[in-house]
Order: C-alpha cells, then sequence, then structure tokens
DNA sequence: CCTGCCGGTTCCTATCGGAAACCTAGCCTG
DNA sequence: CAGGCTAGGTTTCCGATAGGAACCGGCAGG
C-alpha cells in the first residue's frame, strides 16, 4: 500500500480522476469491452459495436492509445488492414469492464423498466 | 441466469446499452460513488465531488433518479435540506463502480505516465 | 480509366457543460 | 415590517465538444 494510489477520485486534479473521465464515456467502454476479446480491426468493431461511427471509433481508439492502453498496428498491405489490441496497462481493465458489462446485462431491464415507471411529467395538455 | 440478459452492450438498442449509457459518464461515475457511501446531501456532494458545478450535480442525480438508481429525500424544513441515497437497484451499483474506482486509483499514475510519454505531435513550429 | 475496399479525416451543426446570476422559502436580525 | 442568511435549484449566456455525412487516398481488379 505504501506507494500507491494516485490521489482520489473526488479530487479534480489527481491522476485517479484523469483515469475516472478517461474511461467512464459511453463509446470508451464498449470500445474496450470489444478490445478485451483480443486483437480487433477496425472494420470489424465498426460491425461489432451498433451505433458507432467510424469517426468516433477511431478517436475513441486514439485516445486509448495515447493513455497507454490500447496500441495500434497498421499492417502496410492493401488493401489497409489495422488491428488494435489492449496493452497490458490496459488488460488491467478487463475486470473491471466486465463487471461493468455484466452489471448492465443483468440489470437493463430493470433500468428500462424504472425510466418507463417514471417518465417525467412534461407539461400538462392544456 | 435463465431468462437473463438484457441484450448484449454491443447492440445499439437493447436495455444493456442503455444501462451502459447511463453510467458510463464521468460525473455519473463519480456521483455513485459519491452516494455508495450512504445517504448524503446535495451540499455535501458539492463540497465531496472536485470540479462539479450544482447544475451538472443536479442533473446526474435527477438522471439517476429517473433511471431508478437513486431517490430523492427532501425534508420540508428551514433551511432546507435535500439527501439523495441510492435504490435497492443503485446500490447493485456499487461493487462495480468500487472496482473502476479502484482501478483508477491504482492506475492513474501508469495512465498519466503514458500520457506524458506520448505527447501527439502538434504541428513543428516550423 | 473507373470502381470498390479500408481506414481516416474534414466539415458542419446540435448539444453539452461551466460560470454566474437569479429564485424560492423560512428563520433571524433590527 | 424590511433585509439578509442558508440551501437547493433553475436560468442565461457562451465556448467547447460530440457526432454524422461526406470526402480523401492508395491499391487491386476489370
Amino acid at each position: 500500500m505504501s506507494g500507491f494510489g494516485s490521489g482520489d477520485p473526488f479530487l479534480a486534479d489527481c491522476p485517479a480522476r484523469l483515469a475516472v473521465e478517461l474511461i467512464a464515456d459511453k463509446w470508451t467502454v464498449v470500445v474496450l469491452y470489444g478490445l478485451s476479446k483480443g486483437p480487433v480491426r477496425h472494420g470489424e468493431l465498426i460491425e461489432l459495436i451498433g451505433g458507432i461511427s467510424r469517426k468516433m471509433l477511431t478517436q475513441t481508439l486514439r485516445r486509448l492509445e495515447a493513455h497507454g492502453l490500447a496500441r495500434r498496428h497498421a499492417y502496410a498491405e492493401a488493401p489497409p488492414r489495422v488491428e488494435y489490441e489492449l496493452t497490458q496497462l490496459g488488460a488491467t481493465l478487463i475486470d473491471p469492464i466486465h463487471v461493468l458489462t455484466e452489471w448492465a446485462v443483468a440489470n437493463g431491464d430493470a433500468v428500462l423498466d424504472a425510466l418507463d415507471a417514471d417518465p417525467e411529467p412534461v407539461a400538462h395538455s392544456g
């Protein structure tokens, strides 16, 4: 426990908060989930992740790369082929991401249910 | 485990994805982390969470409320007092959130390090 | 030459998000 | 009674960002 801890997620300017902000993003979580299976091609991720655009995928991957969580490997072939994979640091995120996604799978219905039951009053029709 | 699962986080239009999008948000994670300690007042959260504005806090709490993860309790007193706490559904998120924040605390430095080592080329000064 | 494939990037706009002011409501002060 | 304090919330203003559609570029095939 000695040298550990990069601050507290509550503190705005500490590495822990930076790390939270890095991964607590809707696309980032899904992309990491996609990467957690092993090396994947850009196009595969596009197919895999419903609703993501090429731009957002590239952008998200670049961010992961810049923060040391993913690595990009471009094969100098034709047609071009680019694979992404988690780095060793990124691999430490597999568990947290899976815990999160498992929660989502297990409780998505309940969330949807609650949302459905609580439709915020939109203003009366009169 | 039989009837479980509200889809796959990869699918754009399933409850699992909705759930991911609900919590995979920078403020949401930190607010949930704050709520995980038990009932908290709005003002306490403001003090606790560095950098959050009242607007974002209220907005985030409202979203959690609407999705059944948090509950708001306003005491009809003076001065006004409002407490927020996790619902039973929200409490199931404590573990995932803690796993995430613990990862952030443990690896924040490494992330910062990688970011520092990879300063994206900004265009040469010439 | 034209076409298609793959990955990436540019353009443009709707939305997000922060700062700060304003609002409500009850109590205390004078 | 007028004014100010506290605590939570909302509004306004405006810059930053998200995100889709469309375009770019190299190479193989016809």
